[in-house]
DNA sequence: CTGAAAGCGCTAACAC
DNA sequence: GTGTTAGCGCTTTCAG
């Protein structure tokens, strides 16, 4: 990599002054066509690419958004730093129908033992469970960048894990014009630091005083109206809730959403839920199996969430009791695999990816007006009741 | 927000030079306690946070790797700005179990329709199809974010969409110090300038030369091993392939794959695909009705990749035709769906997650490292045998 | 329409 | 240890 060219060379080249380069970029029509054409041309035969750093330097903006995320893949297998196969190109030339097979390849530059091109492998019926919140990330993900994209803008993505995650944040937070954070990705002393630099919006999690502003979805209705259905719709009042984790800012709406039902059905909730997992497929399944083991069964499970869900039915499945017809059980997020699993999982729906695009949609507005009110939207949801519930 | 606090505000507040302050972040140990504690006390009494943009400016380098990606979002909808019901914090204050549906915030700041905050919805089966190629993508980008935190850098995502494209990826060349673009997401011409500039790794596609370091799946071997399965254990010979999008790179390397192995075996193979789709499940249902419409069944047809086997499986589902009875169907690259369809669907698994690992890692060391060769990674798939090619 | 020059906020010698 | 002082590459008045 040579030094890469600057507005300086450019300038040279074009026989401009640099002001003039600049100019070209940033209002073109006040340059005069004949010189425009010159300076393109050098900028052409230079590869000119303008550093965003200076750029932004200058500018004081970057034109990119932050999306700060916690991190919660399976910290343990996390290191295992899967090297793979890898060795210069120049030493491999043989393409196209030539030569299959000549794995090694001459000048193994750095090869670890060569791997098998292909493993045939008769695939038993197995279980992902793992990504459970990664997919609701994804989603997110998505919505937000393409609004960030609708808005001319492109998305800086950090996960904060362990004990840098305060320092990713505040890194981060130095090259953007605005972050998004999920709540409880950061602590509060460093949002505070952030938000004295830019604009900060909080996703998920009751809605913060003033300070910020904030995007999140109707949880705490939506599980009253899954509960209310369960209630007056199928006459069910033999519930019991199995919870997430507490540290979960989304958990403790959905537990006050049905007890809210219950009471307002002038039923007294209980005040504890029936039990408390940690949001896996797993932790579910475990779940399911002291439920399952008990005397006697209850009517209904509610879940915090789809993943414990569908392993109440795994376990259920196991255990040979008939969902929904002997417990009926249901979930909360709305992934894809709750539609696929069988019997499929009655859920309250998240609008994930509008999530994404509302958040960037309010950081943008702030961006434009840093002086308007602090903001917060509430999305709805949906109930989407399927067979988990609904006897046939 | 008040402009952000500088290296020298901190310096003034805590009595000392920017160097130092500047010291205190880059080089701890350099600074005696006293003058640190009083630099960091500054630090934070300002709500301090480096400039990144000063930082890179300075540095030549800015801890951010980029990763480009095509859009292949349904452009149509794209521009639905769904605008979301928004308010002013200040406006609505009751929280808690407090009064519930006080729906409307007092002061609407922007208030389209109230929307309802949950609904209550039959659900149907459906497919959702969508999202196929950004199912992929995900968690290629999830590797990547993983392996980039791995090396203390943080991501900087961008998908080209139309003819923004271009100045997308440049726009993030210029903020990074490497990036990872995605084969056939930006023109040769716009890589050729980008590279003078920063380190590039292509992902996927066929090998390059040695222009720039690349990544990719083994997608012929994979391919190959699949059709020698049918071959060789299944002794079927009766095939018939259904293509990609020409456009795509990988699914020349697919088809080279299958005609290998019938070539290997003594099979003249086709010259052309027995025809080509769009990679969607819609466009398999499509090419799948048109087979079954035929007078007569090939034993088995080998796609492109899963979504289009999936359809295929969908049309001869809804045509009585079964599978693997009657047709056996494939696929290739893993995707979650096609082991949850009945019958599951065999198919090439590809390591994504890996991709988007390797794709980091080849860019770090070439960071590290500018002069060496250029490197070539070429990750291993797995043939996954289940039961939409193995009579039960 | 174009050029000169002053920053933008930080790092990295180089002095002290 | 700490301060001084050049830049880093670009934008942006302000003249011309």
């Amino acid at each position: 990599m040579a030094k890469p060219p600057t507005v300086y060379d450019v300038a040279t080249r074009a026989e401009v002054s640099i002001a003039t380069v600049s100019r070209v970029f940033s209002s073109p029509d006040t340059v005069r066509e004949a010189t425009k054409a010159r300076v393109l041309a050098a900028v052409h035969e230079l590869g000119y690419v303008a550093s965003g750093n200076a750029r932004g330097l200058a500018t004081r903006r970057t034109g990119v958004l932050g999306l700060f995320f916690p991190g919660l893949d399976a910290m343990d297998e996390l290191r295992g730093r899967t090297d793979f196969l890898m060795h210069d190109v120049a030493a491999a030339t043989d393409r196209d129908d030539g030569g299959r097979d000549t794995d090694a390849p001459s000048e193994p530059d750095s090869v670890s033992t060569p791997l098998p091109r292909a493993t045939v492998i008769r695939d038993i019926p197995a279980r992902t469970d793992t990504r459970a919140l990664n997919l609701y990330l994804d989603e997110v993900l998505r919505g937000s960048e393409l609004e960030a994209w609708l808005s001319g803008r492109v998305l800086l993505v950090g996960v904060g894990r362990g004990v840098t995650s305060g320092q990713t944040v505040l890194e981060m937070a130095g090259r953007v014009d605005g972050l998004i954070v999920l709540a409880g990705s950061a602590t509060e002393e460093d949002l505070a630091q952030l938000a004295r630099r830019i604009p900060i919006v909080v996703m998920a999690g009751p809605p913060r005083g003033d300070d910020f502003d904030h995007v999140s979805v109707s949880n705490e209705e939506g599980m009253g109206a899954l509960t209310g259905h369960l209630l007056d719709d199928l006459g069910v009042t033999d519930i019991v809730y199995l919870a997430g984790s507490v540290e979960s800012p989304d958990d403790h709406e959905r537990w006050t959403g049905f007890r809210r039902a219950l009471r307002e059905r002038g039923i007294t909730p209980p005040d504890e839920p029936w039990r408390r997992s940690d949001f896996t497929r797993e932790g579910g399944r475990a779940a399911g199996r002291v439920l399952l083991a008990a005397d006697r069964l209850p009517r209904a499970i509610v879940c915090a969430n789809d993943q414990m869900a569908l392993g109440v039915i795994d376990a259920a499945r196991i255990a040979g009791v008939d969902v929904p017809g002997e417990l009926i059980v249901t979930g909360f997020d709305g992934i894809d695999a709750g539609g696929l699993s069988t019997p499929r999982l009655t859920t309250v729906s998240q609008p994930m990816e509008a999530l994404g695009r509302a958040a960037v949609q309010v950081l943008v507005r702030r961006l434009e007006d840093p002086e308007r009110a602090s903001m917060s939207v509430r999305l709805p949801v949906e109930v989407l009741l399927r067979e988990s519930s609904e006897p046939a």
